[in-house]
This record gives C-alpha cells, sequence and structure tokens, in this order.
RNA sequence: GUGAGUGUAGCUCAGCUGGUUAGAGCACUGGAUUGUGGCUCCAGUGGUCGAGGGUUCGAAUCCCUUCACUCACCCCA
C-alpha cells in the first residue's frame, strides 16, 4: 500500500472548505487593495535560490529539494515565492510600465525539514509583494491589509509584532556591534548561538534558551543603531498603522531569517499552535530585486503560512453549498431515468445527487439525510408508469406525488426568484 | 541531523504483573418498519495487534532490530 511522502499531506473534503474559505477571501481582499494574481513556477534554476534566501540560511544549506533535470541542469522546488516573483518580475519587465506592482501568489512551497506541528515539507503560503517604491506608505498598506485579512478570516488572539532591521547602510555596522557583544559572553551561550554568531548573529535573539535570552536581552537593539532615514522611516510606518487603526507592538528582537530582508519587518504569532507560532511574516527587501540581475528597485511583502492559518479558523465558519435534490432511483430502468433528471437539475445549477449501486430506499433515504439534502424525489416503477415522482421534503417530512416536468418548471422557478 | 513519545477494526481507543476464541463506541450492511431518513432495539461485515527476529509450553503484552506517525530541538510561513 502506498502513503503520501514523509511531510506531504492530503487535504480531504471536510477541511478543503477552510482552504476555499481562506483564499477566497484572499483574492478578495486582495485584489481590493490593488493587488494582482500572479501564477508562477513551482520549480525554478537552483541559483535562483541560493542567490537570495542566502548561502548560511539552513534553507540553502540542507532543506532544498534540489535534483538535476535530464540535461543535468539543477532545478530546486521553490522554498520560497518571493525569489521567483522577483525574477518574474525581471524577466517580464513589469517595472516599465507600472510604478508599482503589486502581486499576490497562492501555491505550495517545498523545503526538506524534519515535519512537526506546524512544519510540512509541502507547505502552502499566500505571498504578497509590493514591488518599485520605497514610500513607507506601502508598508503600512500591506500591514493594514494583513490585519484586514485576518480580521475577516474570523481568528483571534493573534498579535502583530513589528520591527526595523535598518538598510545596507547601517545594518552591517549594527550586525558588528551585535557580533562583538555576542564574542564576549560567547562562553555562557549555547552551541547553536555560538554558531550563529558568525553564520547570522541577528538570529541569536530567536533562541529558546533561556541563558540566550538573559544574555540578549541586555545585547544591543537594532532599532537603537538604525540611521536617520531608516528611524524616520520606521516612524512613517507606525504612525500609519495608528492612523488605521491597526494595533501593533514593537519587538526589538524581531528578526528574520532570510538574509534579503531590510527596514520594516513584522510578523503575526499565535499562543495556539506549539512551537510553530509564526502564522505569517514578511518585510521590506529593498535589496533583493537587484542582486537578481534587475534594476535596483525596492519591495516588501509577506508570505501568510496556509498550514499554520487554517487550523485557527472555526470550522462552523466554512462549509460547502448545501445538497438541494437527492434523486433514489428503485430499479434499473430508475436508474437510467434518475440520471437524465439529475443532469437536467445540474445543469439547471441546482446541487444535485443520485443514489448509487440499487441500494435499498431505506439505505438511500439513510444516505441523503446525512447529506443533508433538502429534497428526496423517489422513482420507482410505479413512478416511471404513471410519470409522477414522489418529491418530499426533508425538514417537514411531508412528500407528494408531482409530475416530472412540474417539479423541474417549480424549481427553476424558485431559482429564478432566488429560493433555494 | 538530534531527542522523546506512540503504533490494536474505516475512525477514536480499551486490553491489568505473558494464559488459550482480541474487545467497546462511532461508522457501515441488514432486520424490527415487503418502496421512506434522523430516535430506539436486534443482528451482521470488518483485525497478518506496524513489520521482522528472539525469549517462552504459550506473546497484542517481555527483549532486540526496523519502519511509520507525532511532538520537541534545529529552522521557519
Amino acid at each position: 500500500m502506498f502513503s503520501a511522502i514523509k511531510g506531504f499531506h492530503d487535504i480531504l473534503p471536510g477541511e478543503v472548505e477552510k482552504w476555499q474559505f481562506v483564499e477566497a477571501k484572499a483574492r478578495k481582499i486582495f485584489e481590493d487593495f490593488g493587488f494582482s494574481e500572479i501564477k508562477i513556477p513551482i520549480a525554478e534554476k537552483t541559483e535562483l535560490f541560493t542567490r537570495s534566501i542566502g548561502e548560511a540560511t539552513d534553507i540553502i544549506e540542507k532543506e532544498m529539494y534540489t535534483f538535476p533535470d535530464r540535461k543535468g541542469e539543477l532545478i530546486t522546488l521553490r522554498p520560497e515565492a518571493t525569489a521567483s516573483i522577483g525574477r518574474a518580475y525581471i524577466e517580464h519587465r513589469l517595472y516599465e510600465n507600472n510604478r508599482v506592482a503589486k502581486l499576490y501568489c497562492i501555491g505550495p512551497m517545498f523545503r526538506y525539514e524534519r515535519p512537526q506541528k506546524g512544519r510540512y515539507r509541502q507547505f502552502h503560503q499566500i505571498n504578497v509583494e509590493a514591488l518599485g517604491t520605497v514610500d513607507p506608505i506601502i508598508d503600512a498598506e500591506i500591514i493594514a491589509m494583513l490585519n484586514h485579512f485576518l480580521i475577516e478570516t474570523n481568528i483571534n488572539g493573534l498579535e502583530l509584532q513589528i520591527n526595523s532591521l535598518g538598510c545596507r547602510d547601517c545594518r552591517p555596522g549594527y550586525r558588528e556591534k551585535l557580533k562583538k557583544f555576542l564574542e564576549d559572553k560567547s562562553a555562557d551561550l549555547c552551541i547553536d548561538c555560538r554558531r550563529r554568531i558568525c553564520a547570522n548573529p541577528l538570529r541569536t535573539f530567536d533562541c529558546k534558551n533561556n541563558a540566550c535570552q538573559e544574555i540578549t536581552s541586555l545585547a544591543p537593539k537594532v532599532l537603537e543603531y538604525i540611521c536617520p532615514n531608516c528611524a524616520e522611516n520606521f516612524e512613517d510606518v507606525k504612525r500609519n498603522l495608528e492612523q488605521l487603526g491597526v494595533s501593533y507592538r514593537i519587538n526589538p528582537q524581531l528578526v528574520r531569517g532570510l538574509d534579503y530582508y531590510t527596514r520594516t519587518t513584522f510578523e503575526v504569532v499565535t499562543d495556539k499552535l506549539g512551537a510553530q507560532n509564526a502564522v505569517a511574516a514578511g518585510g521590506r527587501y529593498d535589496g533583493l530585486i537587484q542582486e537578481l540581475g534587475g534594476p535596483d528597485i525596492p519591495g516588501l511583502g509577506f508570505a501568510i503560512g496556509l498550514e499554520r492559518l487554517i487550523p485557527l479558523i472555526p470550522k462552523d465558519k466554512c462549509f460547502s453549498a448545501p445538497l438541494y435534490l437527492f434523486i433514489a432511483p428503485i430499479g434499473n430502468a430508475a436508474k437510467d431515468r434518475a440520471l437524465q433528471l439529475a443532469n437536467r437539475f445540474r445543469i439547471m445549477g441546482i446541487k444535485t445527487e443520485i443514489g448509487y449501486e440499487g441500494k435499498s430506499l431505506k439505505s438511500q433515504m439513510r444516505w441523503a439525510n446525512k447529506l443533508n439534502t433538502k429534497f428526496v424525489m423517489i422513482i420507482g416503477d410505479e413512478e416511471l408508469a404513471s410519470g409522477r415522482v414522489i418529491f418530499r421534503d426533508m425538514e417537514s417530512q411531508k412528500q407528494e406525488e408531482v409530475e416530472i416536468e412540474k417539479i423541474i418548471e417549480e424549481v427553476k422557478s424558485r431559482k429564478r426568484n432566488n429560493l433555494k
């Protein structure tokens, strides 16, 4: 017997309705905010990711699904979407006609990690990117949009945290200061943090070790070292968020894992998910497009982790359209007729189901009940002969014999009047 | 990659320190109700007890190996 490969999951009916709900909400809201959907390949040349994400990150070092294609070229299943969107943006010169490109993208990502709660090898993100402006208005706009989206999905208990990481001018200086601080204390740091000092000192802030946290809480904070431009920029973002009524908490220890982030960063966390608590996260990446070989164009964006968002959504908010009609045939001749009738209803846009396999009427009624249908149409030899079928209202338990054509007309007119 | 926990029916789980025919609830099928759902009652279908090896008169139970899943570290959405 086959099972899905480790860390890959099926999303079954009953669960998939939440996904549809979330995706529909995202599309509607993002379009209202002026974003357009972009569909991009799930695989890219490996170098695109090694260039953008950062050589020292775990994603590049050990988490990518990389393989040679038939000609020996290295291909990678995308571990994140921003690099691909950046590539598409440059390749199709989306910067030429539009001053600002506002894009979103929904789809799977792949990282070869050990699966655990909220972390899978194939996982799904909704990505949002705005390329082409440094205006801090758009930082606030995007965060406000994310905030609005999360409110609309009926999730509570989320916290929005923001920070600024500085720009390419001021970040290196801060990085060195932090590095020096950590080197002095390295004897008291855990083994992972000692490794981080060189690889990515900012990430020591994310360590869960108590001793490390005590030390990093005393470490110099980015916000104290960013240049006046970055500081002013951050003030603009905060002011705009306040004016939009978006509540946030400044977390001076908030850093991002990917190398390309600059200036504004943000993260939405929950306490209901266990260790993987970031539901959505993002920030600015002003150097990325140039790094990928494009013009020096700034950008920012965020990603929502759907496997993390969806468990938080109350189940009763999402359901598929209710079944309107269940046709229960008795006998083979009735089955053919049932199929023809069902087809007519379905073409009219009426959600209709049929009983299969010549099951007993009792069994079909049970099934119809389970499907929560509004009406059941019973059609057997007698009905076939008379041209009148039994039409049963499941809720009121009342049923009547009606001519087939009459029912079709009746349903049609109800649909016209939007009575379902 | 490291650590811990769990694998018994389609699902959720019982099964005591090894003891002979492996259980319950839900679900499914049939009947009570000859062609009528939800409630009730009765009956039935369904299991190589994750896999392999070992100890033993005897293993779902103890030991070893292995696989899978889960959670945590790491990493990150």
